[in-house]
DNA sequence: CGTGATTACGTTTATCGTAATTATA
DNA sequence: TATAATTACGATAAACGTAATCACG
């Protein structure tokens, strides 16, 4: 038994059971894989994949305890390169954050910026995509930690923190019917097209939800991940623009009307998630800290500490 | 990076940083071992032991991290084995129980006569020593399970559950002057020399407390591990001898005057230990059971996940 | 000097990749 | 017939044991 064949197994676990997939990803030789995979089997002395044929079909009824076990003991693994990274080279190393576009956009520069200066050596790397494939990133170890409004405290293999918390704001273009107004309303906001985030981003669900509580339904033509091109959208004329308050810059969006929504939809709360088990270098501590204030490093190892049971 | 080196550091560790002696355990050579070890430190980039020139003299802080979590590997790399085992030769292995005599020789027999029917292709054995020792080789794996009444549940490592109760009896020979009472007292034992268990054996500190309570100094003329030690030198008139309820047998023991002592000493509870985060083949589970019926599969794995959490 | 870690070196074993083969959908 | 796993085999590298060397107490 080595780590090699462990890592051949959650490899074809990952891609879904495809040997040749695996060993693409791994970039070594399928018969390599094929080989470790059945030495593996035979040292255990069980089948953990179901054949049909030559075919890989599923997981044996074994294979689906190994697998968890497989990928504690990887995970563990990893953590002990991290340990050695953390004092061979304090201040190198390599950190990828998994995160939205609003949040690379808007709350993430500063942070950034920050982080580069205190840690010039370590290569950052920012991985965007939806919240789910943030999860995702996190647990499969491609991202070291994700950050997200939505989705990260559904999964059993994270501990998500929360960050911090804001409001939603609507932008008009100057000429628009609602610009005339003081304040605004849900109601008012209903009477006209809307321009906001996808499903499963930003708070869109927080928004669907206060319109739907008042019982009104509103006619999104045109939904983006993406701050940006939502205001852009919004200038040319398309509707009435519901963003995050972060994004919206007083000097650059003057351009835009804007009303502060905060009292119209539910709070929201951007969460900083790790997978459960891991080691995580100083800089990462750093980073959290750096982005939420409240996330110290004593209080992250605290909720390490706390979400450790993974299973039985 | 390789389990041989990980079990290379983990057995020079345990054997107090002698190399020499982790490469005879390991039934290997000593230079094997020395290259092993530096070429994973090269490959982590820490020294993990400090040496004095060439003597191993401390492990290093990195060192002491990773320690712990090579501890983690390998544990979950033995449970991996251990679920190939348990479904290819379901139920044929090996089970070690650590215990102290008296529940080796009063408390097992039948629970192990019992085992041996349902899987007679096991090899039991039983490992004996005081409570410290079943504490120790149940946390080095060296055994799957340990059942004594002292001491279990004071280590982070491993998950105590309660297995069943029981009382003291105070044992008298017939000449004796307390054989003519119908019961007994402290006061009055207190006048007698005692013989009964060595310290951290048996309920023994319930035994000194309960004396101490009352302000009793009392004349331990023998210890031993052993009840049937202790019977033998009360029938010799050394003393009077307090032992564990369940070492008194009606027939053999006919020879002496037995007195309950229940409400003389706490209840003692015999806790049955297994280390946290270890897989548990079936039978191991039926052992339990069969030991404390209120110890079903369901219970012990609620308690393994319960205790999951090793360190943050 | 004895105990204990390291270096040197040859043998053996394991790993990996290429090419050919076989089986499935 | 295209896709995908297995078998065969040769090259490379890693691991191991023996013998010799070096350093601390």
């Amino acid at each position: 038994m080595n780590f090699q064949q462990l890592r051949y197994v959650r490899e074809t676990v990952r891609r879904r059971l495809n040997l040749t997939e695996a060993a693409r990803a791994l970039h070594t030789s399928q018969p390599g894989v094929s080989k470790q995979i059945r030495e593996l089997e035979d040292e255990l002395g069980v089948q953990i994949f179901e054949r049909h044929g030559r075919r890989f079909v599923a997981l044996t009824p074994p294979g689906r305890e190994l697998i968890g076990v497989i990928e504690r003991v990887l995970l563990e693994a990893e953590n002990l390169k991290r340990v050695g990274e953390n004092y061979a080279a304090r201040d190198s190393g390599r950190l990828t954050i998994a995160t939205t576009h609003t949040q690379a956009r808007y709350a993430l520069p500063q942070v950034v910026a920050a982080f580069r200066e205190r840690f010039p050596k370590v290569r950052l790397s920012l991985q965007q995509g939806h919240p789910p494939a943030v999860a995702r990133w996190v647990i499969s170890g491609e991202a070291d930690i994700g950050i997200a409004t939505e989705s990260l405290d559904h999964f059993d293999e994270l501990i998500a923190m929360p960050g911090y918390q804001w409001t939603h704001t609507v932008v008009v273009p100057p000429g628009h019917p609602l610009a005339r107004q003081r304040s605004i309303s849900l109601e008012a906001i209903a009477q006209h097209p809307i321009i906001t985030y996808s499903n499963e981003f930003a708070g869109r669900n927080h928004i669907d939800t206060a319109f739907e509580a008042k019982g009104l339904s509103i006619d999104v033509v045109l939904t983006a991940i993406d701050s940006d091109v939502i205001k852009t959208y919004v200038e040319l004329g398309l509707g009435v623009g519901i963003i995050a308050s972060v994004a919206y810059d007083e000097i650059r969006d003057r351009g835009l009307k804007r009303f502060d929504a905060s009292h119209l939809f539910p709070i929201n709360t951007t969460r900083v998630a790790i997978r459960k088990g891991t080691f995580l270098r100083d800089f990462t501590y750093a980073f959290i800290e750096s982005f939420a204030p409240e996330l110290t490093t004593e209080r992250v190892n605290a909720a390490l500490a706390e979400g450790k049971p993974l299973k039985g």
